[in-house]
DNA sequence: TGTTTCTATAACGGAAACGGAACAGTTCAG
DNA sequence: CTGAACTGTTCCGTTTCCGTTATAGAAACA
């Protein structure tokens, strides 16, 4: 059966998780930067700068620059393609693995206070 | 009934939320502006400066400096309290209700596509 | 009254993100 | 083998946000 959520709801449940987010973390990412994040962690690989790029509809120097700052943090990692090497291969980490989760765990706590 | 909801869903549904707004949205609003936004539109009034600096578990000044952001972009508006001149009130504008308005709809439309 | 306490904001220097142009390395086609 | 086409990155100046401290105004209270 599809999901069937109302708006109210919905947006119940992003403030929520939102504000959990923002007092938890202190990592500072953008909206832009989580969404890299969340697309590399839940969406099929490989991911390159390229890719991403459009995925999010953004000029590849954004894309690099958020690689930076999420790499700092070791939330993903940077390799070369090794089969073409103009490649960049968007890797996750375990800091990365367990940012996500902590997130999940974060939005299903909201969730199950729904009432539907 | 609660909304059981697993983890891997909710993360979904906020990746491809998160995708879209980044895309459709060129307001370039930090996470915390957002979380203010949404806790203004969503949550009982009055709102304060204090009263978000609390909800949002940081200093006051950096509610100040979103709440500027957010004025500029007509998505708040602030009033002083004429019972006690020292607050400040935040208000919802039209344009505002109506970023809330589409951000709802980008959720339930992934929403729907979700299996439960 | 005056001083204490609350409100929000302004001001500071430092760090980071922005858009866009230019760049260097790799592949591939003629 | 040479140059076009593609990759991702670096650089530029500008803008914005950050955390902190200091400030101005309003209310409460002795």
């Amino acid at each position: 059966m599809a999901l069937d959520l109302k708006s109210g709801q919905a947006l119940a449940l992003w403030n929520h998780s939102m504000l959990d987010l923002v007092k938890q973390d202190d990592s500072g990412l953008t909206l832009r930067q989580l969404a890299i994040l969340l697309t590399v962690y839940l969406e099929l690989p490989p991911h390159t700068v390229r890719g991403l790029a459009d995925r999010l509809g953004v000029a590849k120097p954004v894309i690099s620059r958020a690689l930076d700052t999420l790499g700092r943090q070791e939330l993903i990692l940077r390799k070369r393609d090794p089969s073409d090497r103009r490649n960049v291969l968007v890797q996750r980490t375990v800091k990365g693995a367990l940012f996500v989760e902590n997130l999940g765990d974060i939005m299903i706590t909201h969730a199950k206070q729904l009432i539907v």
